[in-house]
DNA sequence: CCTTGAGTTGAAGTGCGCTTCAACTTGCAG
DNA sequence: CTGCAAGTTGAAGCGCACTTCAACTCAAGG
């Protein structure tokens, strides 16, 4: 039992079914065919559908995972030294996610909830002052979700 | 020059005219009517844009945050202690959410870059040794990204 | 007045990340 | 050898958060 069946690699990962054959549509992953056709995972999958899970916690699309992954050798199965230079850029992304947050923490109270009238000295709604040029009137300064 | 319309709260909220004809549709803000039936909207309600945009940055869905301004009050301008005890809610998840990525973070490295053969002892994949008693193997407990 | 940019509606479309379905095939336990 | 759970495919569907479109109306400056 090298490989594993699409069922138990699902349970393996806590990935569905369904969410494996769409990754491998999607090219994030791979998986050999017995001579009737059906998928088997060779256990090193398991850290690619990690690597992908904890990408998307940190708000990453699809894309951007394939994109990643792609770095990683074709031809061998990744090295800790591949997994640890593809972690360390996502840890970056995560310190990054990481200060956004904290900055909205600190922020959100203190001016979500503070009532205050000069809105445009609000950090949060106007952090940095921008926009002063662009007429009176505060805006607020949030990325769009989608970055999230 | 009490009320903006439709175009200057956009430019002000950052949000677009389609957005916030969305939001209203979900009874997310309100607005009033000129005679003509255009909208025109309070200066307050940016307020409750900004308490959108800054919980979906937390991963929080349109209908949760529904449920949270549900609890300002209906037949006035919420006050500051108003907004102040629903940022500290949200104060909460975004600390919640910080820490887990603070997890990630620190986990990261560690185990997706580790190259470990002992998956099962691996706190990314499998904190808390859970699992245990469904049979050998690691599993990824990573929370669907839906949560994130 | 008249033009023109801004606003209105409902309905349909979009993109992402999957899930569901129907019709069919494999693989293993008894 | 059979029965049945588990696997296969392509196509369609879904939920969320919007955006786009067409056809129309409003508001305000010249």
């Amino acid at each position: 039992m090298e490989t594993l069946t699409i069922g138990d690699f699902a349970a393996r990962s806590g990935v569905a079914p369904s969410a494996l054959r769409y990754y491998e549509r999607e090219g994030l992953i791979r998986s050999t065919r017995t001579s009737g056709n059906q998928r088997r995972y060779e256990r090193t999958e398991l850290r690619r559908v990690a690597f992908i899970r904890i990408a998307q916690q940190v708000g990453v699309t699809l894309d951007e995972i394939r994109a990643a992954l792609a770095e990683l050798p074709e031809n061998r199965t990744p090295t800790r030294a591949d997994w640890a230079r593809l972690s360390d850029r996502w840890r970056h992304r995560l310190e990054e996610k990481i200060s956004l947050m904290q900055r909205l923490r600190d922020d959100l109270s203190g001016c979500i909830g503070c009532g205050c009238l000069s809105l445009n000295r609000c950090k949060l709604i106007n952090p940095g002052d921008q926009f002063a040029d662009e007429g009176p009137g505060a805006r607020i300064l949030l990325n769009p979700p989608a970055s999230s």
